[in-house]
DNA sequence: TGGGGTTTCGCAAACGAATGCGTTTCACGT
DNA sequence: ACGTGAAACGCATTCGTTTGCGAAACCCCA
């Protein structure tokens, strides 16, 4: 059924050895057998078995990738990136989502351990409890990069974009535009990011004297009906603030459904800006203003750092990129 | 470096055979020995090597995922389906991106097949050449499942929507509504899905009495940019369609891009509908009348199809998708 | 024609795990 | 004490491929 190197051997009437070694370009074979049995190896549709390569060699082409749910156009267009550098070289993405469970992350670590993999892509869980997994990868030698978020006291080569500087720009937007209020809709408070974006956003309020009144700051829980859910408990404040800070994209979509059901228009009714710029935000009426992350570049970046350790044994290296600002219509000035 | 069952062999002091039956919980092993030998095992850090594994018993535990863009949500909510049912059966996925390209398609089916992945789902380049590798992928007796597109002649198992019928809803809806002409925003011309929405759309329109006039067909090429190209287009001819028929959800994007940009309301100015119903659609201004699919459920079923052939041995199964039909506000009644 | 050097190729040993089969151990029944 | 059967374990082989080493064949030039 499946042909082998064995096969070919058999029929051009040469040792296995000496096919391997035409079929892998090495020398040590005259033209002409190497024609001769790449010529049959093909006819015969021969295909190489890499887990026997991938047992005897070390190598299995395989890359890991770890990320929390691909059907998030934010990780998607990461995967992209990825695979962006990694196709022309030959390696595959073996992916695998957390779902933000920590345990799955681990259970994931541990296939891709198993499976070889000779690099690990990973956005960690964000309530960052894996460290020994993540050491032990390292221990394994497995080359190891993070993408979008780091676990802390895990010494590797990560990509991350400014959370701080991006909240900032968006806060001194407002205030500039005369915005002295403002609400949040938070990820889930445990997740690193969410941790940083908020932390960033009362850090430059308290600059700036923007006030944030208790409960104006609401849990989305990092996604679209989670936000929605706030949305609707912020705007039934009598006292609401003239802004509204989302934090990412997926809540986006949660905070204008619910605009729409309760016929709040931005900006008059109240100024929004986002953290993320996905699909929806340019098309929105009006355009939402906000901070753009480039996940595609993130995703880039981060495979282009893991090839390098993987090639060339390349040193740990910490990229931050930067999230440009894009003004837009959302947000009135006062 | 790393501890392979040899080690532990030689740590506990016993052949090892013994460790991998201990290992594997088959019999044959003492209670009080399997347990020193689990335990010695872990202490030292040891995970089974599935280069090894998979050449003995020829079992990967791979899947090989092959789908146009993983950055289209329309594919990577597909993707998170299949997960669904792999990971819980311990599978995981082996991402290869095609980009619509034949030639990357046939690389990436080459090296599934190298990688010896257990089953193969694939969403076949819409051009449809490759026939020849499919059923170099069935002789190599690999399960294969085909969702969201078909090849012609290829026998096997495949879950793809029903794409006449849900054409045949928009374009009912239209004329009900008093819509007596048409424009069409096409996918790429020689694309599978493509094809059959066109063809469905003017046979219906046939059968209705609509009229297309000539160039109110417009190649939006499938994506965001083309369609925002063909949009404008559309839009600068002095007699227009009174409704838009936008062939699915990226061209959407750019078809709101260009109406934003050109002050055109929806649906005053025109109508529109739209084939898929992403994110977007229920968020804007209006929200857009579609019919949706199910790519998670479209997802689901092509896994569960080909995990039904990978351990049963399942019989290939045909499985037609309905397109559900959903009524918002962005076709006017005339 | 012969010696030295270079190709060209075959042989066999790995790689890590799984397993059929053969061997040992041990407990129990007589 | 001996025999019996089952349970526990070891040995050696297998998977498909790569690779170091050695043997043979070839070439060039004296």
């Amino acid at each position: 059924m499946k042909v082998t190197i064995k096969d070919i051997a058999k029929a051009v009437g040469v040792n296995v050895s000496t096919v391997s070694r035409a079929l892998n370009g090495k020398p040590g074979v005259s033209d002409e057998l190497r024609g001769k049995i790449t010529q049959i190896a093909d006819q015969m549709g021969y295909s190489p078995d890499m887990t026997a390569t991938g047992l005897k060699k070390g190598k299995t082409k395989i890359i890991g990738v770890l990320i929390p749910d691909i059907a998030n156009p934010f990780f998607a267009q990461i995967v992209r990136g990825m695979e962006k550098v990694f196709r022309p070289v030959g390696y595959h993405l073996l992916l695998c989502s957390t779902d933000e469970d920590p345990e799955h992350e681990e259970e994931n670590l541990k296939t891709l351990l198993r499976q070889r993999v000779e690099g690990i892509l990973a956005a960690p869980v964000d309530s960052g409890g894996n460290k020994v997994f993540y050491t032990r990868v390292l221990e394994n030698g497995i080359p190891l990069v993070f993408f979008d978020r780091i676990v802390p006291d895990i010494e590797t080569s990560y990509v991350i974009t400014d959370n701080e500087a991006g909240i900032r720009e968006l806060v001194e937007y407002l205030h500039k535009n005369g915005h002295e209020s403002l609400g949040v809709i938070t990820l889930r408070s445990r997740s690193f990011t969410g941790r940083v974006r908020l932390n960033g956003t009362l850090k430059v309020c308290k600059e700036l004297g923007i006030t944030i009144k208790d409960g104006w700051i609401l849990d989305g829980k990092s996604g679209q009906e989670g936000a929605y859910e706030a949305a609707r408990r912020l705007f039934s404040f009598e006292e609401r603030p003239t802004a509204l800070l989302v934090q990412n994209n997926l809540m986006m979509l949660g905070v204008m459904k619910a605009m729409k059901d309760l016929r709040l228009k931005v900006p008059d009714d109240i100024s929004v800006v986002c953290f993320d710029d996905s699909y929806w935000n340019q098309i929105f009426d009006p355009p939402i203003t906000c901070v753009a992350q480039e996940p595609e570049q993130m995703g880039l970046v981060a495979a282009t750092l893991l090839l390098d350790k993987i090639m060339h044994n390349g040193k740990n290296s910490k990229t931050i990129l930067k999230a440009h600002f894009i003004e837009r219509e959302s947000v009135a000035k006062i």
